[in-house]
RNA sequence: GGCGAUGUAGCUCAGCUGGUUAGAGCGGAGAAUUCAUAAUUCUUAGGUCGGCGGUUCGAAUCCGCCCAUCGCCA
């Protein structure tokens, strides 16, 4: 792990509404950031939102506002999300910001410059809703109607500045080669690799049918392509595009670490984003991540059907769970692989139960009230140093650390739970409520109880970048002193609370009685 | 139509380059136990490993075909 990282979700289009996807990748780079700012290294975590195109431009005519009047409104929206799931992000960025354009600019005079972007005449059948061109075989399959809205497609020709993608193949196949976790999972890198061997087309990357984007420099008329504008967010937003890029402090973070993406925009990150960033002679990202969807009660999400899992759905969730179950939630049962993940009110319950009332609450609390019943509340000291558990909870700090490092949330997760189930496994095998009874087990005890207190500190801080608020108890309670800004070389350590340490119980997570009425279609 | 997957216990899924009685978690059943949020720990599920055929001494694991579901593309 480098001493640096730079993790980034999509910029959102402010179009749509905010809903369970948004609200899922951005938890996910959430508690990577967390973890890895934990262990240490500087993360610079980006998210925003895309403002452009015609469909913003058509959205904010039909209300009779100006787009950036939408752009504002919808904006403000993505970040009130950004406040109510408690997020760490370190910039939000807005591809209508100067800062953003004026970059975007230099930007393209440089490709222009180099040869990378030439102009060229494309003439097509075009589908407004949906900003793109069809060959005219797929036109002719389609009957000349939109796939998605079903309206008519519009034969259109256009002068338009291309990006020459086909001159990237070798370097592109070269880099896959090089890198083989550059696409991951493994399965989208194969559908990726599969569609470049059919080759790549220049991409036209201006219009002139509309003018809510950036204009193109000296090309009147001509505004640049949203997608080339939204992907050059991630290096806007670190300044690589100024004039004097050492100004701001970012551009070090760059190359990113991680670009967290939905699997359908995978084409656009994996591909045309690093062609681009070759011609612009920068570095590629290390790894671009696609999840996959949150599908509703077995079903696609889709605005026909209107079962969106939106902002109020999701609310109903954080006030009945809490927040940290969310969070938990969408770390450890969502599409974080190549599948696509269900998303039912049962299920939620059954995971709260099980893994935050029955372990990560219920552990704590019984360690806690033994502490309290048999020594006051204060840590007793252990003559047995730990017996086995400091190399045991090396090990699972090791194996927890490797797979944040490879965004392997799922298996981070599952470290920390392991350190809790083997303290309950302890208990109920040396039995310290008996040894209690019996004054000549006192050191015993003793040593049992202090134990298992450090486990479970130690668990708490493994669990911190999911449940940021429920660790922060936990660790208030296990020691009272919030340990977050110690080094990571202590926190992870086992046996840092001290004989004497005041010991409270806590219920991390109430127990819910039955889960929230699975969710009906929510009516458009 | 092209490319790529997936189909394993009620549910969600592990099973890498083929090899003794096919695994985990959850649910269900039974037992132990009482420190704890009716929590915990242990035992338990006899599932034609989608179907058919083939290769092999031997296949969930390789090959072919078929069925179902899905992704990307045209």
């Amino acid at each position: 792990m480098n001493s640096r990282a730079y993790i980034t979700t999509p910029i959102y289009y402010v179009n749509d509404r905010p809903h369970i996807g948004h609200a899922y990748t951005t938890t996910i780079c959430d508690i990577w950031a967390r973890a890895t700012r934990a262990m240490g290294t500087d993360v610079f975590f980006l998210t925003g939102t895309d403002e452009h195109g015609v469909k913003v431009e058509k959205s904010a005519a039909a209300r009779g506002i100006s787009p950036q009047a939408l752009a504002d409104e919808n904006a403000a929206e993505f970040q009130r999300v950004l406040a109510t799931f408690a997020l760490t992000n370190s910039d939000f960025i807005r591809t209508t910001e100067p800062r953003h354009t004026t970059q975007v600019q230099a930007f393209l005079r440089k490709l222009v410059a180099s040869g990378a972007v030439y102009l060229g005449t494309f003439e097509g059948w075009y589908d407004e809703g949906q900003e793109e061109y069809h060959t005219e075989n797929r036109a002719r399959e389609l009957n000349y109607k939109s796939p998605i809205s079903g309206k008519p497609l519009v034969r259109a020709s256009e002068q338009n500045y291309y990006f020459r993608l086909s001159a990237f193949a070798d370097r592109l196949s070269q880099h896959y080669a090089d890198h083989p976790g550059f696409v991951r999972p493994a399965e989208r890198c194969n559908e990726m690799l599969g569609r470049m061997r059919d080759g790549l087309q220049d991409v036209p990357i201006t219009r002139t049918n509309f003018s809510w984007g950036i204009p193109m420099p000296d090309a009147p008329g001509h505004v640049v392509y949203v997608w080339i504008d939204a992907l050059l967010n991630y290096v806007t937003a670190l300044g690589l595009g100024s004039d004097d890029v050492s100004t701001n402090g970012r551009a070090h973070y760059w190359p990113a670490q991680y670009h967290i993406v939905g699997k359908e925009i995978l084409w656009f990150h994996a591909v045309i984003w690093p062609a681009l960033l070759m011609a612009l002679e920068l570095p590629v990202p290390r790894c671009v991540y696609a999840h996959s969807f949150w599908i509703a009660d077995g079903q696609k999400m889709s605005k026909s059907l209107g079962n969106f899992i939106d902002l109020p759905t999701i609310e109903r969730y954080t006030t009945t769970y809490g927040l940290d179950a969310w969070r938990w939630y969408m770390a450890t049962q969502g599409p974080i692989a190549a599948t696509d993940s269900d998303f039912n009110a049962k299920h939620f319950h059954e995971t709260h139960t099980n893994d935050l009332v029955n372990t990560v609450g219920n552990c704590p609390s019984r360690v806690g009230a033994m502490i309290g019943k048999y020594f006051g509340g204060i840590l007793p000291g252990d003559a047995e140093q730990g017996g086995s558990w400091p190399s045991r909870c090396a090990g699972s700090v090791e194996k927890w650390e490797r797979a944040m490092a490879a965004f392997d949330l799922v298996g981070a997760s599952r470290c920390a739970m392991d350190l809790l189930r083997q303290v309950d496994a302890m208990i109920n095998e040396t039995e310290p409520f008996k040894l209690a009874k019996d004054p000549a087990n006192a050191a015993r005890l003793a040593s049992i109880l202090n134990q298992c207190a450090q486990v479970v500190r130690l668990a708490g801080v493994l669990l911190e970048p999911f449940l940021p608020i429920k660790g922060r108890e936990l660790a208030m309670a296990f020691g009272g002193v919030p340990d977050a800004g110690t080094p990571w070389d202590s926190r992870r350590t086992y046996g840092v609370l001290a004989e004497g340490t005041p010991i409270a119980k806590v219920a991390l997570f109430p127990r819910v009685d039955r889960p929230i009425e699975s969710v009906p279609a929510t009516p458009a």
